[in-house]
DNA sequence: AGGTAAATTTAGTCTTGACTAAAATAAAGT
DNA sequence: ACTTTATTTTAGTCAAGACTAAATTTACCT
């Protein structure tokens, strides 16, 4: 068994791989931040992995992902999609409180955990924020969706996913009634990098800063 | 937070204490016994504890637990069997198998994820083997039973409750068709420690083994 | 009461995964 | 090309919680 925390290096250099502010390269410093260590404990950890053939590494170059240690970040993720779907379909959890949660528990579960509540969920390939859940083989179908920051003026566009990184954005875009399949309609775009106002479900006009909604992906209507 | 180590320490140390097995005193070695570790590391631990004033420790004396110390006990073993039951009766897991799972689960879990399978089972107060569940205060209705071993010969009992500590044991109850609230009547008691003859529910009489009755709860029948 | 066996504690080590401080390397500017 | 700065790595610590081996204490037996 492996332990928690190399669980959690896998997963977060798998997301800086494909996430969708993919940086050239995975840095010790990068993902230092993303695991709030230092950088020194960074390379120690890393110069681990890589002794442990997970990922391949050249001193001051960063590192990428080999296969099996793909294999491992993706059933943790797999994990964490699973029991944040779980929580929010289940038990009723928030779209921001699942996050934490999943984060420990997603080390805890067996696999006969895993199997019963996918099974329960009819076997989900979305997760609670719109993110492609990886199948027990490891597949993944990535998503390349468009951000709600660059849509064009008058576009209507349906929300497909968010970003899970900030509790408190989630818990903002929520009060502002955008769901997963919410419709939106952009109506206005204040120059230098203004503000967009936005119409949700044709409902009142609404304000939303460029931040907030470079976080929003969305599938645009026709 | 504290440490799952500290938290698996302070329950093993309740159930010793208040078990229906209960011993004269809880001495380091029963207690590296149950949790899989040396004497020597048992008496690490027991220094640490007694240092941060959760038991009461005489060298070459044995361990008990002080107010705070049990109240730490009593919370864990609340999330331990209230994920035991969520276990059972929402994800439809088997008798021998929800131990286990839980026991990586009760570390991993908030106070939200705990209020909210509490509701959701309706504030149970008896736990998937029939144990007493505490409540959020940390009260708990400590019941004593007969155990099956001890009951007469032509007595009537209802199942109250079973032990957990052997899930082979468990899952062999379970097959015998023994549950919670199952009706059972010695029929025969073989003599020199030899095993009984229950009718279960009424059925066919089947042989048990005392080491096995003596694992199971039972409460006479008038 | 003395001697032995069993239980317990002490002493010292190991592993994991963090840390700080210092050294080494890479990148960028003039 | 040389210097400055930022990043990364190395070296050495630390805490938690396990271990083994040795020393100590208790309990029991005759």
């Amino acid at each position: 068994m492996l332990s928690q925390s190399i669980e959690d290096y896998l997963k977060i250099i798998y997301k800086l791989q494909h996430g969708s502010d993919a940086p050239t390269q995975v840095t010790t410093s990068l993902l230092a931040e993303r695991m709030g260590v230092t950088a020194a404990s960074a390379t120690n950890m890393i110069k681990k992995l890589a002794e442990m053939n997970l990922l391949e590494y050249a001193p001051y170059k960063g590192v990428a992902l080999r296969e099996a240690g793909e294999k491992i970040a993706l059933e943790t993720i797999r994990h964490h999609r699973l029991i944040e779907l779980y929580l929010s379909e289940a038990l009723g959890y928030s779209w921001d409180a699942v996050d934490a949660e999943a984060e420990r528990l997603e080390h805890a579960i067996s696999e006969e955990f895993e199997e019963r509540i996918d099974r329960m969920l009819g076997y989900p390939t979305i997760g609670a924020h719109g993110e492609p859940i990886p199948d027990k083989n490891g597949q993944i179908e990535e998503q390349t969706y468009a951000r709600l920051s660059d849509i064009e003026l008058g576009q209507r566009a349906v929300v497909k996913r968010v970003s899970d990184r900030d509790a408190a954005m989630l818990r903002y875009m929520n009060d502002m009634g955008l769901r997963l399949g919410t419709v939106v309609k952009v109506c206005e775009k204040a120059p230098f990098k203004g503000p967009l106002t936005l119409l949700i479900e044709e409902d009142q006009p609404r304000t939303l800063g460029l931040e907030v909604a470079h976080h929003i992906f969305v599938d645009p209507i026709r």
